[in-house]
DNA sequence: CGTACATATCGACCTATGTCAATACGTTGT
DNA sequence: ACAACGTATTGACATAGGTCGATATGTACG
């Protein structure tokens, strides 16, 4: 079975990014929000932007170029795998994490 | 003199909108994220949503469909123009706001 | 097994923020 | 000037969220 995360509040309907040019609908706007919300700690952006700049990244790596503690830098990954943003495997005691292109290529769209 | 509303706390610079590919200084993730936070409430999105559906906008159109009352549409008027996603301009008691694309555009760019 | 280690969760603290009533500010018209 | 009206600001309140120490969970290796 692959060990993909997945948490019981992530955002993963297709309503999530109709473009803003539309008129977003209460529920459309909620769930969007969800995802933006995921981008509005520089924490996290730095974070996501050192996974996207390889191809996994273990948990282990973050915590000392985001000067967070250990708990911190998991309460943010736990946050940008809820919006999709990004992924985790455990292999080993490791956790592996990459980005899901597809979801920021959504989110783009979003912002039409 | 044009009317181009400008706050203080604006965050309006070059810097702003480095793709998160590259890894982001920490000055960087500060402003990004500052941009991001302003799109992460669903009430300002259906507003950013209803303005980006027209040429312009009255802010007394805005208070009826988001269901809000008038200085919470204010505030939220303010939060998105001082993250430079929309430009309001008075006119006699009117405030009129539209959107900035250039700046969606930059924030598109940022996602890559 | 038991120890070491990587990660997740919990609890507590402090700050940030969405909301509205009350009020202030500016503009228009009489 | 004054009254009416649209918008902005202030103050107060409740909730959400970032942070870390302490602890729990789970995995590898003697």
């Amino acid at each position: 079975m692959a060990t993909r995360q997945r948490s019981t509040t992530e955002v993963f309907d297709g309503t999530c990014c109709a473009p803003l040019s539309s008129n977003l609908s209460d529920e459309q706007a909620v769930d969007l929000a969800k995802v933006f919300a995921a981008l509005s700690d520089p924490v996290r952006l730095r974070l996501l932007s050192i996974v996207a700049s390889q191809e996994e990244v273990c948990s282990c790596e973050l915590q000392e170029p985001l000067g967070k503690s250990q708990p911190t830098v998991s309460h943010h990954t736990k946050a940008l795998a809820e919006a999709g943003l990004i992924v985790g495997e455990k292999r080993g005691r490791w956790m592996w994490w990459r980005v899901v292109p597809e979801r920021l290529d959504a989110l783009r769209e979003a912002l039409r």
